[in-house]
DNA sequence: CTAATGCCTGTAGTTACTACAGGGTCAAGA
DNA sequence: TCTTGACCCTGTAGTAACTACAGGCATTAG
């Protein structure tokens, strides 16, 4: 298949099969003699993984470590899990991060009523 | 001041203070005879106006209507309050997204077990 | 006098794409 | 036969929000 059709079946752009292979994510595709990318299953798994991992939140880099344990032969499972539990101590903390956030933007917004700006609660105390 | 002060008394870099002048989020220093930048007491308030805004993680562009307000006289605090409000929604929308990964990886880590990459669950899921 | 700071401007790099510009290819319709 | 439209190609620039130089003055302490 072509690019369109790949982009179609993966949904995602061409712009970005095109630029995964440019940053060797994706392995490149063979050409027709027309210099058009050819795809087969194979690439379509592969891209599906990529895609499958980003939704998860994984960096692009994380994901360059996923496909190289996965194309490894002798590595183990056991750095998979690493990667995951590394990957799910940075959800949670900005899991944490946004929930202070959260309090603290209630806290203002529980201020703000409606008045003219000179005596606005939220931005006195922005400017303190 | 000059800007090594300022941004000790801030806490940010003077790389920082230059680029929120540059693209206009804080006004202009004026400059000493020699070039440097000179700043008084009412950049500092605008700066860590900016910077308190940014640790609620509103944005540049936020951050900029949030100074516009500050200072437009006819405007009301309403504005501030749907400012907020918004964000709060977007702060959400996000808490929501990232409980979901939490849990997507917790199950996906939940099979993860120390064996031979051929047979990780992980992989496989990911691949499908 | 010189070395160490601190300041200046301007550019490039970061992440993960997206959006062109300017061109080639190919099948179907007038 | 010609042309129109839908694809495809490469390469570059733009996005957010900075950070990190490079290359060069200014000032001050020893």
């Amino acid at each position: 298949m072509r690019i369109g059709e790949l982009a179609e079946a993966c949904e995602c752009s061409p712009e970005t099969i095109r630029y995964y292979e440019k940053i060797g994510l994706l392995p490149s595709a063979i050409r027709e003699s027309n210099g058009y990318r050819f795809y087969e299953s194979s690439h379509r798994k592969w891209l599906d993984f990529i895609l499958r991992s980003k939704a998860l939140g994984f960096s692009q880099n994380e994901v360059r470590r996923l496909t190289d344990l996965a194309n490894a032969p002798n590595s183990t499972c056991q750095d998979v899990h690493e990667l995951i539990v590394d990957h799910i101590r940075d959800v949670r903390a900005r899991l944490g991060e946004l929930k202070q956030l959260e309090k603290s933007l209630l806290r203002l917004e529980s201020k703000c009523i409606d008045e003219t700006l000179h005596e606005c609660p939220v931005i006195d105390e922005l400017m303190r």
